[in-house]
DNA sequence: GGATAGTTTGATACTATATAACATAAAGAG
DNA sequence: CTCTTTATGTTATATAGTATCAAACTATCC
């Protein structure tokens, strides 16, 4: 269990990015972690994480709903927010505030701040995670005497890739 | 016009907050900055952003478009998110990507780095407006060859009025 | 194994948020 | 007064998310 121990925070807009080496990854990562935390990794919670890790895109929750359609019988919205609520609770996938949407975490296990770097281009997101931005917005909010529980931080802009 | 024209970046969890001082400032400010950009504030416009500053706290589209209804023969949807939209386009008001809503600018007309402290408690909404932190965004980002056009900074706690 | 308590999923209905498309009206320019 | 642009009215639809209760599944204890 090597692969879902170690950091895979990745580039998501490098050349050479494995996505689906990423998939697994963080799949197996998942599995582990439900188990360690006695959490249960159901067929459906499993389904939905690997539906999120197919496509290198932010995947809106009525996407995964279609497709859950053409597997499961009666796949319904609550079938779909349920599966993004555990899943956002294990921190195995991120939510995209700006977008609506949810990408998979590629550093799921490991406590880190939620920075998205979102191309307004190709869509593509990447995580910053960067302890100093967490820190100095802490520390701003602080001087106002505003006590941080949780953060909302997506930068929009343009990728490498696509010319930034 | 000395009061549209200087800062009024209230502390609005402040005891000693003036609402009514800020929504009478910020009204004025928009009608001034409109006539200097040669943009109409027209009666809807103002009135939206009216209602927006007569709350304290984070408006939402459909309450708007509730008031609106109460004053207005054909209040519709597109009514309010097009009314939205230009305020939104001219500074005057900011969106709260985490709720869904939407709060008056305490400083429209100075162009300023958008940075929200959400109370979960309260649901109160202030200003930090920081350069510091937009300018660390900004360079971790390029570090990762991204360029950033804008962002949706957003930080959910307890405020100073709350026990933060 | 069987009772049972807790969790997960199914199923139906509903609420909330936002946009598309086209028609009418109002405002500014000549 | 025309013409053009901008703003608003109007209807319909798309997208996003929640409430509620029932059924199925899982783990645990005896
Ligand atoms: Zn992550
Ligand atoms: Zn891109
Ligand atoms: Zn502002
Ligand atoms: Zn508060």
């Amino acid at each position: 269990m090597a692969s879902s121990d170690q950091a895979v925070v990745t580039e998501f807009f490098a050349e050479g990015h494995d996505h689906s080496a990423c998939r697994e990854a963080a799949l197996a990562a998942a599995e582990a972690i439900c188990r360690t935390r006695g959490m249960r990794f159901t067929r459906l919670r499993r389904r939905v994480l690997e539906l999120i890790w197919d496509r290198d895109y932010p995947v809106k929750a009525y996407e995964l709903l279609e497709q859950l359609r053409g597997e499961r019988s009666g796949a319904a919205p609550p079938t779909v927010y349920r599966t993004l609520d555990f899943l956002l609770r294990e921190g195995f996938i991120h939510r995209v505030e700006s977008l609506n949407a949810y990408i998979g975490c590629g550093d799921p296990g490991h406590a880190h701040p939620v920075q998205l770097l979102v191309c307004r281009h190709c869509y593509k997101v990447a995580e910053l995670a960067d302890d100093d931005v967490a820190r100095l917005l802490q520390q701003k909010a602080y001087a106002r005497g505003f006590a941080v529980d949780a953060a909302v931080v997506e930068l929009e802009g343009v990728c490498p890739r696509c010319g930034g």
